[in-house]
DNA sequence: TTAATTTGGTTGCCAGGGCAACGGACATTC
DNA sequence: GAATGTCCGTTGCCCTGGCAACCAAATTAA
């Protein structure tokens, strides 16, 4: 069980030393699973949530006429499940899938809030589930920011308002920004046909308003 | 302070006889704004959440070409900034205003997961934290459900993924759906120009698909 | 009652962008 | 080296849907 990376925000601020006896009072296990496996399935309810603690899955929907939307790109250190965990009885809209082998930290929601059972051995109960409730608020806030950029009605806009989100959290005033995606995912995460965004990226190349190689972007002035 | 409704999910399991003191130790207030008065503003850092008690609001952005857009429509029992509230230092990305007088029973977040002071007059306490942590999760869900909605790529299938989402949730098997919106309200929450919206309902009952009257809807067999 | 306002359906216009097909730049493998 | 794959920019075609303008019905005000 000691493969758990340091720095995971779901255990900020407990001590290395308490984590064995936490981990193994809340149930927590190490899942694997083979690329292309379904780690959560459309339609499934689930009771467990999860971080990724190797690999890279993504999620996606399959709409009704069969069309497979990417909704999310989870990364080591990703959370899976956090929001249908907390919900009770709510059926997942989305399929999740290692894209590549992968290990998941598996823990039941239901240990996080519960009363230790373990006769105190366990330090930072409390600890954790103030990080879930953050983790899940994290992930809420992305969601919105996501929600932020599809909102926008064209392809520039859609750009630009994500563009200047990132730079904003890159630190203030800050305008070279290294994008997480490259350009299929940046089309896919915006929405967006992939050739029509190097066109309209292009254009804004063209007018000046930004500059671009590869996944380093830099946003001039006026924006 | 005793103004507070029954049944608000953020209260649920506590005794109605134990609120009082719990809501007084965790420093709640009850606010009220007028019409058109604004909650939350675009930028500013939160640090309480809040139930909306009476009266309406809805939280809009201003994009940087000063397009407004709506976000969320908030009623009674709905919640304000709880996503915000729950990450430290972000700013928030939304404005929110009272579209009627209303009343807001306001909380700070920081006193959710504090251990009480009160030398244990208040009971309830853990019990508010696995409430707000149900609440998030749900708003998250929103979330989720909206972004789903807005990933598919025309207003068909988009007005279409919206009536199952709320055929599901109405109970298996039904297709008889009660719409939260006026038009206006269903073409912002789809994104969707209005009269675009209109044009495809129309197209789509000529074709059998649904039926509808004013804000109830029935989705035909097939879909 | 009539006037005024809100809500929602209709229609013509036209541009933004989805789609498909292609080609060039690099990287990887045999 | 050739061969294969991936990533990304380019371009033409054409349809969807945004926009504006208008109207009918319903609702509210006067």
């Amino acid at each position: 069980m000691n493969i758990i990376p340091p720095n995971l925000p779901l255990f900020a601020g407990i001590l290395q030393e308490d984590l064995p006896s936490l981990l193994y009072c809340v149930r927590a296990t190490v899942e694997t699973y083979k690329k292309r496996q379904t780690i959560i399935s459309q339609g499934e309810t689930v009771s467990n949530f999860g971080i990724l603690l190797s690999g890279q899955a993504r999620s996606l929907k399959l709409d009704a006429d069969g069309r497979q939307v990417i909704v999310t790109l989870i990364r080591p250190g990703g959370v899976v499940g956090i929001i249908l965990a907390a919900v009770t009885g709510e059926r997942s809209l989305v399929e999740v899938v290692a894209e590549e082998d992968s290990r998941l930290l598996s823990i039941p929601f239901a240990r996080i809030g519960a009363v230790c059972d373990c006769g105190g051995a366990c330090r930072g109960r409390e600890q954790l589930a103030a990080n879930y409730t953050s983790l899940l608020a994290r992930k809420a806030l992305e969601l919105h920011e996501r929600i932020d950029c599809l909102l926008e009605p064209s392809v520039r806009s859609k750009v630009l308002t994500y563009l200047r989100r990132l730079a904003m959290e890159e630190g203030e005033g800050a305008s070279k920004i290294a994008l997480p995606f490259d350009r299929e995912g940046m089309a896919e995460y915006l929405n967006v046909d992939r050739s029509a965004l190097s066109r309209e990226l292009s254009r804004m190349k063209r007018e000046g308003l930004i500059d671009y190689r590869k996944n380093i972007f830099l946003l001039k002035a006026q924006c």
